[in-house]
DNA sequence: CAATTATTGGCAACCGGTTGACAAGCGGCT
DNA sequence: AGCCGCTTGTCAACCGGTTGCCAATAATTG
């Protein structure tokens, strides 16, 4: 008690472990090594390279393990290999439905290979979409980008750091999984042609949306083949709101079928011309696009161009993971079928009156 | 050339840098040290600490780490400190929509505080969700489970290790947050005797689900106290198809109007009886939970109890926001307010004939 | 102007795995 | 028996920040 306030160093004042990494902090390679009986490099490359251990020291290292219920950090894997086990996803709206079987379709194959699914939104927005996806190039082996906002050039360049794959659009030099809307779109036409049709109109979406663009190509040319004339309308949003404010410009346009950019502007559309008093299909046919959850709830149930939303998830993944695995592989486009899924919504148009 | 083989220290082999880190390496700490001329750790204060170091090496540290593009290393900060900014949220179905408000307002209170949301999915099954929280727990600073399917002693267990908040259940000793179900119950069953219902059915979900028998019980009270009938159906599973399953065993109830564990269940509950021929609400009412999205494309839109599925989502966000920084408050549950949405699917009993 | 105290910066150890380089062990071959 | 080459294990250096401790410097005060 001579000094009292002298920070004496051979006080041992014990493993105050800072942290305190609240109770059993979990066991490490190191743990292992001691009960096994061998060296932690042995450790870790008996549990991360298969074959390059003897099958009793394996045996030894796993049983060890498994008694100290050990599992691996994360972090200090990635620290050195750059590996994160990890992929993102960035959706334009997490809300919209068109999205859910993508996130599904994404979140299962990924789980199935051991991957990690991280999820981002981008509100739409070209820019938050890039701030979301340059904060997730960090932690992520790969990125899944679904209807993305942004231009060409940003893709690219993103991809130039980590594997990227897009959904829903073209993008020179990165690989992409997008329905080929053609099939679909063509038997949509047909049908409403052999109806009666002779003039239907296409509600556009979001101007910056490549699938939009290419929507509107396969309905002129599907229409000019059937000898349909075809008029174009721009929605303000893609949404069941942005389909009941277009639903005058429908009117206006004189056309007896509506095909339209997605499924929710056709549900928001069928309700505002069924409120207006106007009968589907018997007085205007409408064709959404997607098949979403919930297309089947209106009534009359509607007919839609379905794209294999789930699919696209799932194979964008695989795609991914092909990337990252086999590293080879430039892997462009990925094509999968549309296909016109008939409901009550479409049909023959009945003389006035 | 004496000793050939002899490893002499001597020799530098030189920084031979073996990832090669695919061209420019983002930089580092190091990097900016070097150019600001200070040493590492005080780069590291000058950017986690605020007010550590002195203005000026402040300034000179983020202009040099602006210079450099510098973005920190989030796993080599997460090694030592075990801080991620990261946490999960794990639901039942991605592709039930009851989820995706939840997740949305997750997703949306997480980013705006600088955290990234981490989603998985348990598929129904309690293993599966029980494997998924486990391997989350690993990488997230907590876990915020929607719906859980696991017991509650493994829910104590998870959030004995970090942080956890549970949405749509009450567990003892974990924060929570609930829809409190007896203001929109009430609302809903005050407004069906209202119309001259006597009997009323209730479609559970299932049977692990805490939300359900709370409806249930719900259902009960009020029942009681309007002198309704209460008959309780049992439903395969709280899907559209477990909905049209049940549709048999509520025409055999003799009830005239039916609540449903949620809104999936009485869309296809609707669709079923209105394909028998029976119209809604005419001859029955039918009144959904949740208010999901959907629940208004049906002819008649569903009649709902409406659950404020992203107050739902954000408040359990900021709930384990605050557990993760405040790290005091035992903060219990959360009740958040459900209402009736009255639309189309209820009403009063027409005299049959 | 010297002495004391408050700031600020530097050193080095650590977080927990991974991996290149090398040595020891070992069976097969001539 | 001697040599070769393959398998298996060990050593030590990293990955990129964080942080306790101490020294140097600056500011304050008698």
């Amino acid at each position: 008690m001579s000094e009292p306030k002298t920070p004496d160093a051979a006080a041992p004042r014990g493993p105050v472990k800072k942290h305190a990494r609240n109770g059993k902090s979990s066991a490490t390679i190191y743990d292992i090594a001691k009960v096994a009986g061998v060296n932690p490099s042995t450790v870790s490359r008996a549990l991360s390279k298969p074959g390059r251990v003897s099958a009793k020291t394996q045996k030894l290292i796993e049983d060890a393990a498994a008694e100290l219920n050990y599992h691996v950090n994360p972090f200090a894997r990635a620290l050195p290999t750059g590996r994160t086990s990890t992929f993102g996803l960035i959706v334009a709206d997490i809300t919209n439905p068109t999205f859910f079987d993508i996130i599904r379709g994404a979140e299962t194959t990924a789980t199935a290979r051991d991957y990690t699914l991280v999820l981002a939104e981008s509100a739409e927005s070209a820019v938050t979409e890039l701030k979301a996806a340059r904060r997730m190039m960090a932690t992520v082996d790969g990125l899944i980008l679904a209807s993305p906002r942004m231009d060409d050039d940003e893709i690219r360049a993103l991809a130039r750091d980590k594997p990227v794959v897009v959904i829903n659009r073209e993008v020179d030099g990165v690989p992409s999984v997008v329905p080929d809307v053609n099939k679909g779109i063509s038997e949509a036409v047909r049908s409403l042609a052999a109806n009666g049709h002779t003039k239907v109109a296409f509600v556009a979406g979001p101007p910056q949306s490549w699938m939009s663009a290419r929507r509107w190509e396969g309905v002129q040319a599907a229409c000019e083949w059937s000898r349909v004339d075809a008029v174009r309308l721009e929605s303000t949003k893609p949404t069941v709101d942005g389909g009941r404010q277009v639903a005058r410009d429908v009117r206006a346009s004189g056309a007896t079928a509506v095909l339209t950019y997605n499924d929710l502007l056709a549900i928001g559309l069928m309700q505002e011309l069924q409120a207006a008093g106007m009968v589907v299909p018997d007085q205007i046919s409408i064709v959404g696009f997607d098949d979403i959850f919930g297309a089947d709830f209106t009534t009359p149930p509607l007919t839609t161009v379905r794209s294999p939303l789930g699919e696209c998830g799932s194979v964008a993944a695989t795609l991914l993971l092909g990337l990252l695995h086999d590293s080879g592989e430039p892997a462009s486009t990925v094509r999968v079928e549309t296909e016109l899924v008939l409901r009550g919504s479409s049909g023959r148009l009945l003389p006035a009156g």
